[in-house]
DNA sequence: CTAGAACCTGACGTTGACGTCAGAGGCAAG
DNA sequence: CTTGCCTCTGACGTCAACGTCAGGTTCTAG
């Protein structure tokens, strides 16, 4: 297939395809003319390529664990590597429940004052009567 | 407190407090030769603005989701918004599970592949003899 | 054979969250 | 008052993962 339909296919442009190439993470044979010719299951690479991203790992850092995630090859040193992503990911896995949680509670109160009322009117900068100064736990900082 | 002690307690760098300023994240007060005081519970915000930002908003969202964090109070639209960075975490951590999952699976192939035993050395580009053609799965697309 | 869509290689632009440097000023100790 | 560390305001630099534009080539439908 062609770089457009694989870009399509994948959910990605084709600008991102040859920076893939470029940095080392796609390959491709090339027709007569030197245009780009890819395997079906490029797609699913290229797919696996954005969740590796997703998930923070760099450009160079996936170069470094292609052969292991390619050919299930490994050196014990490419095997530490990939523990650590995965420890890294599993912490920031942590990470983002606990602030999902906080922003739920977040959710939760402000709903609840929401129908406890009181009003909400945005592009009104200055309410003298700032009584009521309840807001379940400590209030944080403000703008000055 | 004092910029550099704010910064050494939350973990972050004196630029990065500006910068948070810059962005309207963070408020200080000013002594008499303009330099910046913050109350104790600064450091607790700021770490709060990381986890944010960790969890991938950009200022200008945090910005916009501030009063509600910071009061309790909220818009419907806010609450909308709100939501819907929820639900983005959401996304986010199953994606990241979905992707840990992998990253294990591909460390336990790997791993038995090495137990099971074949050399495995650095900078060495060619071995013709590279049969015994079995990687869990499909394999993938290695460089060209 | 020809039009036009898709593709090619550079190469510079963008964005966000800071890093870094310069030059000047504040602040607590001695 | 001086020393030395901390802080200030600009302002330019950085880095990754692309976006975008220019100028030229290849491929395919008719």
């Amino acid at each position: 297939m062609r770089i457009g339909e694989l870009a399509a296919e994948a959910g990605v442009s084709v600008r991102a395809l040859r920076y893939y190439e470029e940095q080392g993470l796609l390959s491709s044979e090339r027709s007569a003319g030197g245009q780009r010719r890819y395997p079906r299951d490029a797609v699913e690479w290229v797919r696996l390529i954005q969740r590796l991203y997703a998930a923070g790992l760099s450009s160079r850092t996936i170069v470094e664990l292609m052969p292991c995630v390619v050919d299930g090859r490994a050196s014990p040193e490419l095997l530490d590597r990939l523990a650590a992503e995965r420890d890294r990911i599993d912490e920031r896995i942590t990470d983002l429940t606990d602030t999902r949680h906080r922003l739920d509670s977040v959710i939760t109160g402000a709903t609840t004052n929401m129908l406890t009322g009181w009003s909400c009117q945005p592009e009104d900068g200055d309410e003298e009567g700032d009584r009521d100064g309840q807001a379940q736990e400590g209030r944080k900082q403000p703008q000055g």
